[in-house]
Parts: structure tokens; sequence; C-alpha cells
DNA sequence: TTAAAAATTGTTATAATATAACACTATGTA
DNA sequence: TACATAGTGTTATATTATAACAATTTTTAA
């Protein structure tokens, strides 16, 4: 059988950037996707955005907003993104994800002034990781 | 004295641009604000991010990183944004800053596994605001 | 099994967001 | 006053992201 792929429920395009994002040991912006990918077919933009999008929706990555860059989720058991938190490092731009329950368990039962909560969040903190401190 | 916007530190351009943001209901994109203010004279993407750089790093306004929008400060002592959070509307698009000492007191104290703490945070919490629930 | 539905792919073009670089002016400060 | 710093105006361009269309592959379920 030829479409191994299938087998962990990812698309051919899907996987592919998925790895690199996996063996990535920094977040990846989606035009370095692209050139890192063209060799394996994937030309255009709409091929890279599709699957990220897609990888973002069932969780295996997540978006670092104010780097517009992905990294792979090292939660063993995220499957749906929807508590993150990533510490950012100003200085070399290394980006960690957060993985701490009581934190996670903190925020998910948050409710605002009104009683509303929220049934998803993304938190970024920023300062010097400890190389750089 | 005909440069009144000296007097509460605001640069001209920041001014207009800050007026803008602080006089609107929703957050504000870049070209969407300057199409605003080209009567007024600012014609270019460059003036517009300047002074949005500067409004930022000031606290006057925040960046809502998944939008890509400016909202004025709500916090009445805001003077450096070092702890944002927002609720974000995932139907109508409506943002709200969070303004709950508990909250930021809860953040700015937490350290990672490794004992770290962090500068500054961004929080941006999803759902669905009163009138759309 | 096979036809319809859903997901994925490939492609071109273009929209939306943001910065580089340079010349100049205004303002604050010693 | 002169020097440094911050702000302005401008052109060009870089970066990030989506629209729209045609085709193929995979899944579903009759």
């Amino acid at each position: 059988m030829d479409k191994m792929y299938k087998e962990n429920n990812l698309s051919k395009n899907q996987q592919i950037i998925f790895d690199l994002i996996d063996k990535s040991s920094e977040p990846l912006k989606a035009y370095t996707i692209l050139f890192s990918v063209q060799k394996k077919g994937i030309k255009a933009p709409p091929q890279v955005y599709r699957a990220l999008d897609k990888l973002v929706e069932t969780g295996k990555i997540h978006k670092i907003e104010s780097k517009n860059a992905f990294v792979a989720c090292r939660n063993s058991n995220c499957e749906i993104s929807k508590a993150t938190a990533f510490s950012i490092c100003e200085s070399c731009e290394m980006v960690d994800e957060i993985n701490d329950a009581k934190l996670t368990k903190y925020l998910t039962n948050f409710s605002d002034k009104k009683g509303t909560k929220y049934k998803r969040f993304n938190l970024e903190f920023f300062g010097l990781c400890k190389k750089c401190k």
C-alpha cells in the first residue's frame, strides 16, 4: 500500500509540512516552509496555508500569533488547541510551549466580571530565556 | 501656542491616530486607519505604523495579535503594556480588554517549571459574547 | 459496488499587512 | 546655539495571507 500517510490521519501535504515543523527547533513561518518544501512538489502559498490551517485546527501545531510562525504541539494528548501557552524569548526568539496543568486549569475556569467563560485561550509570555539571561 | 498636541505628550500623527482608535467601538486595522486619516495628511503606511508602534510602546493602545488590529487601552493607569488580556467574540469579533487584578497578579507572578518569570504577557480569550450567545 | 459528498490538491492571481531606506523638519537638552 | 533625539514625508518593496477555479482522491453510506 502506497498511501502510508493516511495511517496517522494526515494527508500528504499535511504530513510533509507537519514533519518539517516537528523537526524544527524553532517556529517556522509559512514562506520559510514553502521554500523548504518546494522540492517535494508543494509550490504555492495556498498549499502551505491550507495544510497549516488544518494542522492548527486539529491541534498538531500551534500558531505563535505574535510571530506569525508555527510550532509542533508538544503536549502528548493535545488534539484540539483550546488552551495554549508559550514562553517567548525577546532576545533569541526561542519559543517553548508551556504545559502547566495548574495554569491551564486556572485559565480554563476563568470567568470575567460578567460571568462569561471562554472556550479557548492563547497566552504568550515574553522575557529572556535561560541562555539569554 | 499651536502645538497643543504636545500637552499630552503625543506627536501630531500619534494624536490623530490615537483619537481614531480611541473613538472606535471595535479594533481597527492599520490600513483601515490609513484610509480614515488620509484627509488629515497621513498618506503612507509607514506613517501609520510608526505611530502605532509608538502608541503600543507607551501603552496607549494594544495590538490584538490574533486579528492584527488595535484597540485603545481602557485601563486607567496603563502606561506600559506588560500585562494584557482580552476577550474576543468568535462570532461578531467584538473585543474587550479584561481588567482583572487577580488574573493579572496570577500571570505576573507565574513562573514556569524552570522557575523563569516573565516580564510581559498577552492573553487572548475566545468565545461568544453576551449578544451572540 | 458505486454514486454522491467531503476533503484535498494544484494553479494563477491578487489582497492585506508591514518594513527598508532616504531626505528632511521639529523638539528637547546641555 | 549646537547637538542629539524624535518625528515626518516619501517611494519602493518585502512579507503574510486569501480568492477563485478546476481537478482528483478519499470517505460515506445506499
